[in-house]
DNA sequence: TGTACATCAGTGAACGCGCGTTCACTGATGTAC
DNA sequence: TGTACATCAGTGAACGCGCGTTCACTGATGTAC
């Protein structure tokens, strides 16, 4: 019976994964120490390397985590009986919720350098690919006659757009917005995203 | 006449600026090392100091350079008579052709950290505000009733998003898209949004 | 023009610090009998 | 159950490296007479 062993590994883990994500809210990925990750969960700076790869490994698994929280916070909004219009309107005003309210964790998506070398593991790359399949799919209902290619390109484009908006809205960079005004600026320009995407799928044959 | 002086000082000044951006051109803003702009420029690392306040102060140069390129290059390509639609597009496409051309260089205005506490230069924030009124003036005509607040935040919305799609395309972390599909794109893109708000500003009293 | 002194840019070895990672050691847990 | 040995997680001081910045010194340029 080694389960004690293993429990114990399973804990510090956790605590690991616990400390580095209340690190990164409180000071950014950039921020993240080996040294101030074990002190926090109150161990030694070796026992980091016996629980993950690295400190990269450990700062990706943080991540991961991150984009199931994001999945999960897109999926329970998610209106069951609506309109593609509502929904996606729906996913763009939980993306911004997610991104202010988890701002250091959200951006610590895109902050954190993965070392150049090395391959990001599969399941990290498909915990990404789950969130344009949400985008995806209320744009199929829109786009009936689209292909596969297509629609992903379309999901894409959108997805940056709605992206780039909010990131430069809430870094304080240059001059942060009001939320409220924000949420209206991303439903208006949904709106307009695809009621013109709907007009051309229109003139179709 | 210690126009000698003056003058090595500008030389100094020019190759120290002229080698940061050949190498941020090569290895982008996060490999740059003071030794090594030090070592292309042909003087002693101490040098740097004396023509610049320190290395943030240097890359902070090089990326004013940069917006003053971009603005040039939006500028130049701007149609005299022409709609503001058609100056919009022209606007999206000159800023990816931009994006494109000085990838480096262009990353750079964003990824560079600048120091925390330190507050930036009064003339870079100037560099930076000439950008938005590019888009500004064309929106301008386009929306006649608005008023500067709300010119400027559809000026800053419409920016955004077509930055997070450039960014987003160019950038091969997310398996990068090719660069005409990416222009047709933008060009839709753009027109999306223009009819979208001409609709809603032709519908205000 | 020439000389003596002053100033200041340029030099690069050395400082100082931060920080990820290692590794010989300790002690807890598991196994064999 | 008890004892002796094996295994492996946990420890943290020490390694090693990178790198921005400094500063005592040198040498070029400028100034005064």
């Amino acid at each position: 019976m080694s389960d004690k062993r293993e429990a114990k590994k399973a804990a510090l883990r956790t605590h690991l994964l616990e400390a580095t994500t209340q690190q990164i809210c409180q000071k950014g990925v950039e921020e993240i120490r080996a040294r101030d990750i074990a002190k926090h969960v109150g161990c030694a700076v070796g026992s980091l390397y016996t629980a993950f790869e690295d400190l990269d490994d450990l700062i990706l698994h943080v991540n991961s985590q991150t984009l199931q929280k994001l999945d999960e916070a897109l999926t329970k909004g998610r209106p069951d009986q609506a309109s593609p219009q509502t929904c996606m309107e729906k996913l763009a005003c939980d993306y911004l919720d997610f991104a202010s309210t988890h701002y250091r964790l959200w951006t610590a998506l895109f902050d954190h350098k993965w070392p150049e070398g090395k391959a990001v593991p599969q399941w990290h790359l498909d915990n990404q690919q789950k969130l344009f399949l949400q985008i995806a799919g209320p744009l199929k209902e829109l786009l009936p006659k689209a292909d596969q290619d297509h629609l992903l390109l379309e999901a894409r484009t959108f997805f940056a757009a709605i992206h780039g908006i909010i990131t430069l809205s809430l870094q304080e960079r240059y001059a942060a917005v009001d939320k409220t005004i924000l949420k209206q600026q991303i439903i208006k320009f949904t709106h307009l995203i695809l009621s013109g995407l709907q007009t051309q799928e229109d003139l179709k044959p």
